[in-house]
DNA sequence: ACCCACGACCTGGTATACCATATACCAATG
DNA sequence: CATTGGTATATGGTATACCAGGTCGTGGGT
């Protein structure tokens, strides 16, 4: 018999994975940052609003408060976590750190073929004029360049820590992209960091990854006001 | 009436807590690699032997599991995690990024007195003589280095992942530190290390630092073979 | 003797009942 | 009217009952 490939059979009846993505996803699209205070999850209401009960409920959020996404105050419930300015700090250097490793990785490991994918991101940016129109779109453009950079270094474990962090991440991004000219300084940065990628540099790809970042826990640090 | 001062009650009557870290506990202590095939936890005894309910246990191996020290196969149960040699490796250089970035922070922030216990964890193994007969001192003295460094960085989230990579790693590093020389060629790496923090040199630290973990990411992958 | 099928029971998944605590509201008192 | 203490109710924590899928052993058939 021919071997017919089969990939595991993608079984996930299991009510605590899917409340788990269900409440991730909610959580990630909410702008966590605009309201004044943190939403507070009702597990009764989560229960009948998803119709199962309240078990498989409990279970995702403990999932959750591990992950840092959701803080669990006991005999007070769960609240989506806000990062403190201090804390988002922390985790653009953990940041710095993960993306300026996986460019190293990215020089040793990518092929031509997925880094080129990287300049493509590019592409419908070169020219500077078309820019400041297109604010919105090179804020998306901005975050997948980074998380292109992070699946080229091809390391499970990088991908899942970077993911983590986005979800915060993504959000100071957004807001920070407009302020002070980042959006020139951020497209200069990148295409440097594309030739070092392109041209195997682990080094210098490595460097500039971390600088970039850096620069913006640094901006962050000195311009950043609306935390806390 | 006079202040009495009082500080907030000791509450941590949570059982799902309490139920995790001893888990925790006990999972680090046992040595995961030791065995040929990974514990399986069964909920009903571990209610049993804590004494409490199947419910806290549940939400404590849910956050295991998101922390991936364990594993849960849906209808078959929770098993402790035995990582890959690739997921070996993986960690190992996310723990450089993370470690090389935490010698950055330590060399911008840390305080002189702080740096100087760095130093005094080696002042027992100056001489290499002694080094020989107390291999398995030195082990725990290797990994309180590597700890040290981290904790300087003053980041509570470094820390914490670093503390997750830990789990993992001190098995792999108690076993590869006997194996070609690495004794030997860890202290000089490591007192390398110690000069460029205490100098603050920030791009020196961050490279020796980087460089001395990607090593053991080379070892491994070119000498473990009792991994798989 | 070996293999397959069926079923008992084992174990994890889910629902729910019950308990303890936090909070909000109200009443009584100054 | 404000403050405070008590009570009711809402909500999270824990235990347990129940269900479904999986495992493994046994018995019958080949």
């Amino acid at each position: 018999m021919a071997n017919v490939k089969l990939k595991p059979i993608r079984t996930e009846p299991v009510l605590k994975d899917k409340v788990y993505s269900a409440l991730k996803t909610a959580i990630m699209s909410m702008d966590i940052y605009a309201n004044e205070e943190s939403a507070r999850l009702d597990e009764r209401r989560l229960a009948e609003e998803l119709e199962v009960s309240r078990t498989p409920i409990r279970e995702a959020l403990a999932s959750l408060a591990q992950e840092g996404l959701v803080e669990i105050v006991p005999r007070r419930g769960a609240f989506v976590v806000r990062k403190r300015k201090q804390e988002i700090i922390d985790m653009i250097h953990v940041w710095a750190a993960v993306e300026s490793m996986a460019a190293r990785l990215a020089t040793e490991r990518a092929s031509d073929a997925a880094i080129s994918r990287l300049r493509d991101l590019f592409t419908t940016f070169d020219q500077s004029e078309v820019l400041h129109a297109n604010i919105d779109e090179y804020s998306d453009t901005n975050i997948a360049f980074h998380q292109a950079i992070v699946n080229l270094a091809g390391c499970e474990l990088i991908r899942d820590i970077a993911e983590g962090l986005f979800i915060h991440m993504r959000a100071i991004r957004v807001r920070t992209i407009r302020e002070r000219n980042r959006v020139e300084k951020s497209i200069i940065d990148h295409l440097r960091i594309i030739e070092a990628i392109e041209q195997r540099q682990t080094v210098v790809a490595e460097q500039l990854v971390r600088d970039h970042a850096l620069k913006l826990a640094a901006h962050v640090d000195t311009y950043v006001d609306y935390l806390d």
